[in-house]
DNA sequence: GACCGTGATGTAACCGGTTACAGAAACCGG
DNA sequence: CCGGTTTCTGTAACCGGTTACATCACGGTC
């Protein structure tokens, strides 16, 4: 068993409230008594629980973060970007990942009750569920989601990089587009592919765009996809997927087929993941440590200053042209 | 202010203990009883505290990880499969990058405070302090790490694939060979070394392979070791370097300078990372998953059993030929 | 020498649960 | 209808800290 705060003060012939302020350095404490208790507590290698002292203080010094399924590397460098921050700020970090289990919103629910606050990424909960958890006072703050009630959000611009990239791809020549993603699940793709949509509209295009729905954001469907296509002998001139990864899927199986790319298809994904700079794909370049940083800082604030009004933060993008959808790169 | 087990009992007409034994799903509660309760739990939105509950139960029901510095895509992947292991036992994660911190060890103690045990990734943490942590009975699963004392471990196998892989290299024509890492952070990285030397020295090779030592073990170091061998006009054969983003790096910049790989010179990695795959890169992949799912099950022995022999484990890795090493490719 | 103010320390209540043990209620057979 | 079980419920101590408030010792002042 370890030494508790009574067994310094016995040993230090004090009583409990000494140790205490001396371990929290209040002050009030004469230097001989001082000196006496840490000699006791350095004798007896104790240290504080933080049980004891979190109950007591009503506060865990420690926040969560919610991530979706098993996340590729954009949620592990959100992840990252939030720890960082997170540690400077003196707190530990919970993670959950809400991956195919069915309980979710039951395991969010319990990490809200070892948490002063929670940072949710994508729609790994619903709407109600925030709402509930924000109604019982939990702080929150939502990721790569639009904002919910007076929630604090922090999203990536996405309306503005997909007009670019469209724009990219009509003045490469493109007149027919598929669309790769799942609008429903992921807030993100939903906005990718209204942006890409409404831009080619805009354009004198002979055909709307199509979209092509996928169960997950990752190569296999990816690869799914750019099969079916090869097998109905159906392609476009350009793939535009919702992510990176379903983009390398599709992108290795056109070139297991020999097909050429970008010459007679082109493939763009987005966030800018490292595999994307070797596979020569262009893509949007996501801040994505900065999107976990962001929400690590208003998270604190939410805790520290009680703020109430709600904040949005909207965070840049960068278009990249790499040879997937450029002849002269 | 959220309810406690005593607005619940008062708002129940009972005890508090009668509430906790509901709420813990106790034997020994009268059906009227139970409901009565229940009913004015779900009336006051009541949820027990964590805090009180494992400050009595004296156990956290969280386990922590720590990994070092901003990780690349090898730790999130560990991470990620002791998380997904360690929330099926429905223990909370708790996570914590020694990142260039001086105070990473008080860090690490903090955070055993705050968990029933702990899984140590790499060289981040001391041999001296693992020792203190075990001695004070710190539940302890080292990762990347060989052996210390008594603590369990999980390490993948280095050196046969060590020899595999500079087998392949010579049987490639490989006739002087540079590897590239830091032996001293990464006990990884110096098995790696070792098992690469000693099998290239065994061969007839007419020289003995070099070793370059780089601070980082990222893309950036390993541009800045191709950048002065290709400023000296020193290229050898192979460069085999410690990980894959170091390979990357370097690829890059020879590529940039439009050095034939591997007509000129071959690079190899180690751990398979995303990228490697679309880089063409020859490594040996690690099953980092597995790595992180196997310490979070040795953890739970050891704090469900209170198991005392040390287990350690080693995981097979397995030679994966790219184009970065080989014509047929 | 009595009085008072100040600073150091101790006492005890409290944070929100669990649980050993005591006591009450219900049930049983005779 | 009574005593003995059995089953359910309540009381209170405890987990390991924090902190408001009481107390006490001490030094200074008149």
């Amino acid at each position: 068993m370890l030494p508790t705060i009574r067994d310094v003060a016995k040993e230090a012939g004090v009583s409990i409230a000494t140790v205490s302020r001396v371990m929290r350095e209040s002050e009030g404490v004469r230097d001989a008594t001082r000196l006496r208790v840490l000699a006791a507590a350095a004798e007896l290698e104790y240290t504080p629980s933080h049980l004891g002292r979190q109950l007591a203080e009503r506060r865990h010094a420690a926040n969560g973060i919610v991530f979706p399924d098993l996340s590729g590397p954009y949620y592990a460098e959100v992840v990252l970007g939030y720890e960082g921050v997170a540690a400077e700020l003196r707190r530990s970090v919970l993670i959950l990942s809400t991956h195919g289990r069915s309980d979710a919103e039951d395991a969010v629910r319990e990490m809200a009750g070892r948490c002063d606050g929670l940072v949710i990424l994508g729609r790994t909960v619903s709407d109600a569920a925030v709402q509930s958890l924000a109604a019982r006072g939990t702080k929150l703050v939502l990721v790569a989601r639009p904002p919910i009630g007076t929630v604090d959000s922090v999203n990536a611009e996405n309306h503005a990089s997909a007009r670019s990239l469209t724009e990219h791809l009509l003045s490469e020549g493109v007149r027919s587009l598929r669309f790769v993603g799942d609008p429903v699940s992921s807030p993100d793709v939903a906005e990718r592919w209204a942006g890409v949509r409404d831009a080619f509209l805009r354009s004198e295009s002979d055909r709307a765009p199509e979209l092509v729905t996928v169960d997950e954001l990752d190569e296999e469907s990816g690869a799914a996809v750019a099969d079916a296509a090869l097998a109905a002998d159906d392609l476009p001139d350009a793939f535009v997927c919702g992510n990176d990864e379903l983009a390398l899927g599709l992108l290795g199986r056109l070139a297991a087929a020999g097909v050429d790319v970008p010459g007679t298809v082109m493939v763009t994904g987005w966030d800018d993941v490292m595999a994307a700079r070797y596979a020569g794909l262009t893509t949007v370049r996501q801040p994505m440590r900065e999107l976990g940083a962001t929400a690590a800082r208003l998270l604190e604030e939410l805790i520290v200053d009680e703020r109430t009004e709600p904040r949005h933060e909207l965070l840049p993008t960068e278009l990249v042209i790499r040879s997937s959808s450029s002849t002269s790169h």
